[in-house]
DNA sequence: GTCTATACACCGATAGAC
DNA sequence: GTCTATCGGTGTATAGAC
């Protein structure tokens, strides 16, 4: 198995279990490696697993979402791109965030400053595109920051609700919400 | 040290690690009990621990949100009154929600239902209120939901920048965009 | 009620064979 | 690379003195 796959594996892991949760039992179940053999992947033990899943998440956000907000077609197709990148992130509202469940316990001392550095690329590119769009530089960095706040409140209600039709209401409306269209 | 008062330093307690990162080192150290003590409390442990957590923040969420909401006030009081007590349980946005945090990893399992339970409570007697303030009740569950989102959304958003603006900034628009005036 | 002492399982991590 | 075996530490939980 590659360090990409078994990071995947891993991911799920954190997502579902938090970081305290995530012991080296189930992760040695859920990549299928024995406990020694993570650590010949990652020799510095649970913490570079986590690590190495943000560095994964923040990689895939780059390629997936940014990319895609920076391209060249119009500001609703680029936010149109990015509601089906963010729907696959989270596989329809099925998968908690990682950056919300790493900003808890521990971990958010271990890594606060990558979370927070992520979720304010995110905010940033999001508003450039509103701005891009005609929209007020105030007002567009207070819808992207209700964008995220909608994203994660939408899956901790689904979560909580066992009921993913909220976060996928959020998604669906997002472009629109983005834009000021209502 | 009352069962009452030793509940309120537990919460912290969980809100802070969430379950699986709350020990009984913490706890004891929180709360200036030996680990033995705390069995006198709680029998069970610490699974009695956050359930008795979660019973005392649904009694909090009746007396001080549920309640209010059913009062004889006019609906904007009354939604201007649960923002105010929301401010005050999430400590104007530096506390987690325990509901949020006790829906990850093994205590999902634990205590689901009450979660579950506890949402759609919040989200029924908040969607009563609108109706009462002649909104489509269509209209009124889709709003009061977002209302949970957001303030779930912006908690969220608060841990991970450590900015609790994001937060008051929705709790003071909350009752506006609930009555649909903006 | 609160404590010290302790039981036993599981934790993260390592050694060393293959 | 992967494994089994094992380490020291900490986890939850309990016994029993006071």
């Amino acid at each position: 198995m590659s360090r990409e796959e078994a990071i995947a594996k891993i991911l799920k892991v954190f997502r579902q279990y938090g970081y305290e949760g995530t012991t080296l039992s189930r992760l040695s179940k859920a990549t299928g490696l024995g406990k020694a053999s993570l650590y010949h992947y990652f020799p510095n033990g649970k913490e570079e697993m986590a690590q190495a899943v943000l560095d994964f998440v923040d990689d895939w956000m780059k390629a997936n979402i940014f990319v895609p907000l920076k391209s060249d077609s119009t500001p609703r197709d680029r936010l149109q791109q990015m509601s089906e990148n963010v729907d696959r992130l989270y596989c329809s509202g099925e998968q908690t965030c990682i950056l919300a469940v790493l900003s808890l316990g521990e971990a958010k001392d271990l890594f606060h400053s990558q979370i927070q550095q992520a979720l304010k690329s995110w905010i940033d590119t999001l508003a450039e595109v509103l701005v891009e769009a005609d929209i007020e530089p105030t007002l567009a960095r207070q819808r992207s920051e209700d964008a995220i706040i909608q994203i994660q409140g939408s899956l901790v209600l689904a979560r909580g609700m066992n009921d993913t039709t909220p976060f996928q209401r959020v998604l669906k409306q997002l472009p629109e919400m983005l834009l000021g269209n209502w």
